[in-house]
DNA sequence: GTGAAACGGAGGACAACGCTCCGTTTCAAG
DNA sequence: CTTGAAACGGAGCGTTGTCCTCCGTTTCAC
């Protein structure tokens, strides 16, 4: 592969990333190759269509998260400094505000995207198991509140407020967060659901009930 | 007025709301029609263009929360808990959710517009001073971080999750988050926004500096 | 009972986007 | 340096989806 190829390729890969984390998955394609520097042929050179597109970016995200999941665990002894460690490395990613724009433009069914997203959420859900077992993650806060919330927090904020410092803020109110998982804490109502719970969502077919 | 008429009003408005706070200032008129149940025609009667049904649903929505807001502060002699209920009541308004989607299909600076945002905002922010005053509210977390925390909470997850779940979803995180704001603190860093930052933020000519 | 007001939906005009084609440029091996 | 294969850019055509109007039909209220 030449060169500028694979230059161009890793640069088409980051447009899509944070124009779909922006505007979700129905972002013109000119506006990525734009955005990226290239022409809208070189686009569709490497990508057949927008299908592929998405899902070069989702298994780039995907694989990047497991890693930091990995790297979070072995680098901390203390549990919830891990999975602090790890939030704070997904926001940097952007996985979190990717994934849910192409839920529902992409089959993660299919078993290369489905092996990576079960991958990427055991690692996570390691992280949040531990932090319980050490008691200093609420027992009624499962993995799926802290993902749902890395979610709410990595979205880009709407409004005509300069790219950086909504960055910025994504930052302070992750910690806000993390602050607040912290702290003492009174019974918390509504859904507890686990990662199970959340795959049986996606389909609701399998042996789980409703 | 017709009471078939007013009634449609009613179901017009209601209807925009729930889309523009799921599908952006962008959705077609034409999906906000069906679902209030009256034909593409009536919406057209009575709003001239998009842009006069996004006024319509703002300034409702602006002025359910200021109410909602002065109730909070009348109800709730403890300054946090009444905090707690105004947080709780924007979340069932959806304000937060359709605010932010049209902050760039619509001039917030029209006088009747102005007007209304001023005086929501006001009433919220003398919620956030008066937790301060208590101490009850770490004196780091600003207006801007408990608005915009609202924001992320408010709006709804996208993934093929059925309305109901997403909101129990929201109603869920709004609690996590209220019990985290409660707790004891460490420093929080990042940008600490005062609603005078925000609106300067908006008006990028006003007196204070960028 | 009656007429004015409100209604629904088909359809033409228009804008935006997807994707292809082809002449031009860039790389790297001999 | 030469050379040809590979990569590139962008104009342009076809299609899709949305806006908004027009007009025959229905509903309300006096």
């Amino acid at each position: 592969m030449r060169a500028d190829a694979r230059r161009n390729l890793e640069q088409l890969l980051a447009a899509a990333r944070d124009l779909v984390a922006e505007k979700g998955a129905g972002v013109a394609l000119d506006e990525v190759a734009h955005r990226a520097g290239v022409g809208i042929a070189t686009l569709y050179r490497r990508f057949p269509d927008r299908s592929a597109l998405l899902r070069g970016v989702v298994l780039d995200a995907l694989e990047q998260t497991r890693l930091a999941a990995e790297q979070a665990a072995e680098e901390h002894d203390d549990a919830f400094e891990a999975l602090a460690a790890y939030l704070r490395a997904a926001l940097e990613l952007r996985v979190s505000a990717v994934i849910p724009q192409v839920l529902d433009a992409l089959d993660l069914d299919e078993p290369e995207l489905a092996t990576a997203c079960e991958a990427s959420a055991r690692a996570t859900e390691r992280l949040v198991d531990a932090a319980h077992e050490a008691d200093s993650l609420p027992a009624d806060v499962t993995f799926a509140d802290v993902g749902m919330m890395l979610v709410r927090i990595a979205r880009p904020l709407p409004g005509p407020m300069p790219e950086e410092l909504k960055h910025e803020l994504a930052r302070r109110h992750l910690e806000l967060f993390i602050r607040g998982l912290g702290g003492e804490h009174r019974s918390l109502d509504g859904p507890e659901l686990s990662r199970a719970d959340l795959a049986d969502l996606a389909h609701p077919g399998n042996t789980l009930s409703g």
